[in-house]
DNA sequence: TCTGTATGTGTTTACGTAAACACAAGTCAA
DNA sequence: TTGACTTGTGTTTACGTAAACACATACAGA
């Protein structure tokens, strides 16, 4: 309504106090009387007066945000682990500014620089892979960082996450002990998706060691979705008549398993399935996926405490680990 | 890794220019020749100076920041709303800062004001059901607000969403075509969800004014998901044997179907299915639930753009519609 | 040649807050 | 009664940027 806001000498002439006292107040620090502490209060809630932290910002160097940057909104492990984050955060009273990359290092870069113009505390990026121009972005700015999911590789101060490669391998393990051997691999906009990449290589490595074989790969540009993974199932059984697939996803094993019970294949007789992330839904499918339980939220909630703690500790790498589910598919 | 921050200044000093030179350069504005241009942006990049906007800010007023109150990130609508929200920002270089609430309108009240401490230019609240506390916020403080997903109501100033009490209505309609009578409604967390309450009430009174009955109703506390659709769904056909359920969610849906078809239920024969939102991985199911189509995404685009439009156009319904799928479980 | 306009750059100042410092009044033990 | 400490409040100043204004230079058209 007014032109221009009000500001803490407004709130402090409607108390009779001084701007410093209301800024006192206002952030809870100094000492300050219940009586005057009310007056102020009062003012600013009749005045209509917030707190403007932009200027406290600019006055102090130090501001309650943290910068995210997440490839995408449309996988739930990313909101899985931005809910973390969030939640963290929320106690410490700091905020999460977001951004999505869209799986592109120079859109990461780009949104990276725009969300250092409001100064965070922190930054958190998904995955170790990024543009040089961004590792040097950070460098020189000495913004504090956190990069989560991933810990096969140098992060560029501190990670959280657990090994794609491991997870990849431990599958691959699982699979052979079972006695598969002829194997296909199933996947969404992997081109883009590096962690997935890195499973992939170390999934088909221990296969291939073990002298079986990765018989066919379908990795579709589209993003990961249950009706994908259902279609790219059709697709490979026909052509290629695997013993196991292991899909990149939950959602697109999920939708191989759709793909069985539409068609009457029995599973794991006919076709042993085995997905990725652990998600929630599939506890309630008819049949418990195999699938590696990957710690999500538990990632975003550590990276923000670790962002935020007083020592820097750089160079630190925190593999949450994952869990292998043995379902009812392998 | 430099204890105080490189500022214009320092860039000024490098290109050999002033610092109102490079504040010019840095936004793009004004006359500006390619030799100044390129003699700042490499200062820039060398010393490592990112622009700072909390500056930039509290000397126009007018900082590039929307803030987003959703109530939870674990309901993919609303992770879907923000995609839509965030694309249409990207394009105008403005920032989500985004909050969540926990269907708790105190909470939300208390993350409004956090939230407008950052002068964002405007607000995206989820509902129209708010706190008295917060109406009265965002009134004195005149920031422009949307609220989405619903716009059964008087919005603070503008809405964008689409009916929900038409949406109860219409599927309630489309079960009692089908001449469904003996019906049961499962929903979660709906103590909080106003929205899935205005749909059910909808639903209810139309069902009943044509003779048929609600004859069983079942609402968690938790969240939704498909294992707890599953579980009420068993729950609701041992004691109430109705002929169609309707859920408050597909999640809660799909666990229903699951249900069925690892119990031999036939369906809609023995039971008829229908849920709410439209979520792509019905599509991937074995078959496909009748369920209403929200235009999510669009909405946060809509809602991004109104609040960003140049006129504030007060008192604005936007209402998207929905859309019935009649699938093959009713 | 003169005038007007487009182009390009600099100087001064204000934005709203918080740190640093100053100071006054009250409390309490020696 | 003194001095030290706790409590409570005010004054001055700096933070980094952008608006407003001022002032050049170049060049076209009369």
């Amino acid at each position: 309504m007014t032109q221009t806001q009000p500001t803490m000498h407004d709130v402090a002439a409607k108390a009779g106090v001084s701007q410093m006292t209301v800024s006192r107040v206002m952030r809870g620090t100094g000492y300050i009387s219940d009586r005057v502490r009310a007056k102020v209060m009062t003012a600013a809630a009749e005045i209509g007066y917030v707190h403007n932290r932009l200027a406290g910002g600019i006055a102090t160097y130090d501001n309650p945000l943290v910068a995210v940057v997440v490839p995408t909104l449309g996988n739930r492990v990313f909101t899985e682990v931005l809910e973390g984050i969030s939640a963290a955060l929320d106690g410490q009273g700091i905020r999460p500014v977001f951004g999505v990359s869209d799986y592109d290092p120079e859109n990461e870069a780009r949104v990276v620089l725009d969300l250092l113009s409001w100064r965070p505390r922190g930054l958190i990026l998904s995955g170790l892979e990024h543009s040089d121009a961004l590792r040097q972005l950070v460098a020189k700015t000495g913004v504090r960082s956190v990069e989560v999911m991933d810990t096969d590789g140098d992060p560029i101060q501190t990670c959280v996450g657990f090994s794609q490669a491991r997870a990849g391998h431990d599958m691959a393990r699982h699979l052979l002990d079972k006695g598969y051997r002829r194997i296909a691999y199933i996947a969404s906009q992997n081109s883009q998706d590096l962690r997935a990449a890195k499973r992939l290589h170390a999934f088909a490595e221990t296969v291939t060691q073990a002298g079986a074989q990765i018989i066919a790969q379908r990795i579709a540009a589209e993003g990961s979705s249950m009706a994908l993974g259902r279609r790219l199932t059709a697709e490979v059984m026909a052509s290629d008549a695997p013993q196991a697939i292991y899909y990149s996803n939950d959602d697109l094993a999920a939708g191989g398993l759709m793909h069985c019970l539409a068609n009457g294949l029995r599973v794991p007789q006919d076709v042993a399935l085995a997905g990725f992330n652990g998600l929630s839904f599939l506890q309630a499918l008819p049949q418990q996926i195999t699938t590696t339980l990957s710690p999500r939220r538990q990632i975003g909630e550590t990276a923000a405490q670790l962002l935020l703690s007083a020592e820097p500790a750089p160079d630190t790498h925190v593999d949450l680990g994952t869990q292998l589910v043995r379902g009812e598919t392998t």
